[in-house]
DNA sequence: TGAAATGTTGGGGCG
DNA sequence: ACGCCCCAACATTTC
């Protein structure tokens, strides 16, 4: 048997368990380098949020490594020239890794594979993070699926979902001295303000977290998704499981396979899995989903830029309760309810008229779930731009949405505490409230929390006739 | 995975 | 007893 290092090059897949790449390695038995390499060279740099996360997650990849013999290197930098580097200090002939599917990784990948190969060295890749790659769901004009109900129906028969690959049971360490960069030189941690540490109590970051947060979810909640998931005033309507997703402390086939007891209830949950793979797909055949209309017809419309109408949805300072709730939760703790993010989006892409791309920018920086595939595509949804979209008419209520999803006003008063004392009849449309009641609470419109910047009535016939007009 | 406007129906108050 | 009006409640259409 060899003693020639193998290099597993770790990315968003920061797992030991059903890590495909790794339990490769492993299993020749040969020395194992794991790497994560901080890239400096791609095409987009990571949200604030999302590498506040990265940090935790990297901290915690590293223990569970080091729990089966092997330790993590960490590089930054451009990735071809740390993996040169690395092969020329160990004399690694081999490099494994899990592919990803955004448009700059892929091209970073191919060029590194094919440069690689070409020198005699072995690259393999394997499938971690999909159930199915985005190019074999097939229409049968031999189309990618643009609808994602016949997508859905369709994947059924390509989807991966055996048994997740157990954690290896140890690794052979490799015993010559490499250096790598301590966490805290990636600089991924927010400083001032320290931000951060208000969002920690929110979140187990890491696998275990991962695999805690999916048995609390699929040991009860999971019966009640289809009801509670609209319900952001709930603890337990959603899996909350997006961002460990998005690292790749879990993969979908975990999720699937901790479902498989009783698939018949965790159906509509699967399905969501479902829309993030079809995600996948649309981005693979259109990398450029975050940056340009999918519907080329949406080009010309006419959007109405405002700092000041962008900052107001920024800070959830709207005026409309359930909205500026949502916006607050995703400020201070890196994610917001889906339910949430539709009326959200909705509201500054059809209220303010401001361009869809403002919206998915800042959820790229702020969420600590932000993913390449998801966050573009669904923001094409809301804005009626990309596949399968939400019709151009669909303009939510932004009142009446929160008196549907939070009833009691629990969410908006969690997030909008200057609220909190309103009775929940007025609490998701305080400019209605009487002035006694408004006295009683201690609001004062306008000074203690804002006028809505927009009245929705108005807002909303603007809406439909800058639609009516693109389609003209 | 909407909302609002418009249309229809049917019970009850009332002359 | 009957017709008329009002207006919820529900259904349909439109954006």
């Amino acid at each position: 048997m060899s003693d020639t290092p193998i290099i597993v090059w770790f990315r968003r897949d920061l797992r030991v368990a059903d890590n495909p790449a790794l339990s490769e390695a492993a299993k020749t038995g040969r020395p194992v380098i794991c790497l994560y390499i901080l890239e400096t060279e791609r095409e987009r740099e990571l949200g604030g949020a999302s590498k506040w996360w990265l940090h935790h997650s990297l901290q915690s990849l590293s223990e569970d490594l080091e729990a089966i013999g092997a330790t993590l290197i960490l590089r930054k930098g451009q990735a071809f020239r740390i993996l040169d580097m690395l092969i020329e200090e160990t004399g690694a002939d081999s490099i494994y890794w899990n592919r990803r599917y955004d448009l700059a990784p892929r091209e970073i990948d191919a060029a590194i594979k094919s440069d690689l190969k070409a020198r005699g060295l072995t690259v393999e890749t394997f499938r971690a993070n999909l159930l199915s790659e985005p190019w074999t769901v097939k229409t049968k004009t031999d189309n990618y699926y643009k609808v994602f109900t016949p997508y859905w129906r369709a994947a059924q028969d390509s989807l991966d979902t055996g048994k997740p690959l157990p954690t290896p049971k140890s690794i052979k360490t490799y015993t010559g001295e490499i250096k790598s960069n301590s966490l805290e030189s990636l600089k991924l941690l927010p400083s001032s303000p320290d931000w951060g540490s208000k969002m920690s109590p929110h979140w187990t970051i890491g696998s275990k977290g991962a695999a805690k947060a999916l048995e609390q979810f699929v040991g009860g909640p999971v019966a009640d998704y289809p009801e509670d998931r609209n319900r952001p005033d709930k603890d337990n309507g959603t899996s909350k499981l997006s961002p460990h997703l998005a690292f790749g402390e879990i993969s979908p086939k975990q999720i699937w396979h901790g479902c498989k007891g009783n698939l018949d209830s965790a159906r509509k949950f699967l399905a969501e899995i479902g829309w993030r793979e079809f995600s996948y797909v649309l981005l693979f055949h259109n990398p450029k989903l975050a940056t340009e209309n999918f519907k080329p017809a949406f080009d010309g419309f006419e959007w109405n830029p405002s700092e000041d109408n962008l900052q107001a949805w920024q800070h959830g300072q709207t005026g409309y309760p359930f909205v500026d709730a949502g916006m607050r939760q995703l400020w201070q703790t890196g994610w917001q309810h889906n339910r949430v993010r539709m009326v959200t989006a909705s509201f500054l892409i059809k209220h303010l008229l401001i361009d869809w791309r403002e919206g998915e920018k800042w959820f790229w920086d702020t969420l600590v779930d932000a993913d390449p595939a998801s966050n573009a595509a669904s923001w094409q949804w809301v804005a009626g731009s990309g596949a399968d979209a939400s019709p151009y008419f669909r303009i939510f209520n932004p009142f009446t949405q929160g008196e549907k999803f939070d009833p009691n006003g629990d969410y908006v008063r969690k997030f909008v505490p200057e609220l909190s004392k309103l009775p929940k009849k007025y609490i998701h449309r305080p400019w209605e409230a009487p002035q006694n009641v408004l006295d009683y609470a201690g609001v004062t419109l306008g000074k203690t929390y804002p006028k809505p910047i927009v009245d929705h009535k108005e807002a909303r016939e603007k809406a439909l006739a800058a639609y009516k007009a693109s389609r003209e």
